[in-house]
DNA sequence: CAGTATCCAAAGGGATACTG
DNA sequence: CAGTATCCCTTTGGATACTG
């Protein structure tokens, strides 16, 4: 069986770009921490209880983690007379996911539109 | 905390829409198995041994089961004097998975460029 | 409040032997 | 050849108590 590629080289920098993008997108909570920033614009650590229920704290520690790893979420920090207030926002160029996103939404629907026909 | 969201049904239409997405390209061995049936157009059970290097049978009868259930891919066989031969294929509707799987190849490339701009 | 630390349960996946 | 069955390990995530 031979492969029918001709630059492998290229076909697995998209291969590991894939593999990126599914491991960042895939845990419980991820993408829904994403969402709402995209809703809120920014959230305290504590908020995230409030619009991610069930999250413990452990685990949006690492969620957080990761994402600001990977560039798409930052901490901000407003300093006031009283106290400082850490805050979560999307980054910049987190906006590109929207776009991923929905096309995994849109393709979700038909898919389940799919299926479903096949059910009935 | 009051949520910034007008028509709550759709938006979760479309999050289970996007977790079912995920949910189906999650899987270590998934998209794998899907880009070898983009690439080879059939392939038999042993096949993807060959082609998947290091996937058990175990995993690959419940992957190639979870694909058919999402009406992704299917089985054909082909009958021969002497024997019938199955094959897999992707269907029709899988199709549309290539649009979304470059989508996160893109995302993918530019996500690691942006992580890497911020290391240099 | 913003996390850490600890302990635990469930799920995913790997190796391999076996069956029709 | 096309799978099943079995056993085991690692990863992921959950509950909760604790700390600066």
């Amino acid at each position: 069986m031979k492969p029918c590629i001709e630059d492998e080289r290229i076909l697995k920098q998209r291969f590991l770009a894939l593999r990126d993008t599914l491991d960042l997108l895939s845990g419980k909570w991820r993408f829904c921490i994403l969402l709402n920033l995209h809703y809120y614009e920014k959230l305290r650590f504590k908020d995230f209880f409030e619009v991610s229920k069930g999250i413990s704290p452990k685990v949006l520690t690492s969620e957080l983690a990761t994402l600001e790893a990977h560039s798409l979420i930052e901490k901000n920090i407003e300093f006031t007379p009283t106290k400082d207030i850490t805050y979560y926002r999307l980054t910049k160029h987190a906006q590109e996911i929207w776009h991923v996103l929905n096309t995994l939404i849109e393709f979700g629907l038909s898919n389940r539109k799919e299926v479903i026909s096949k059910l009935i």
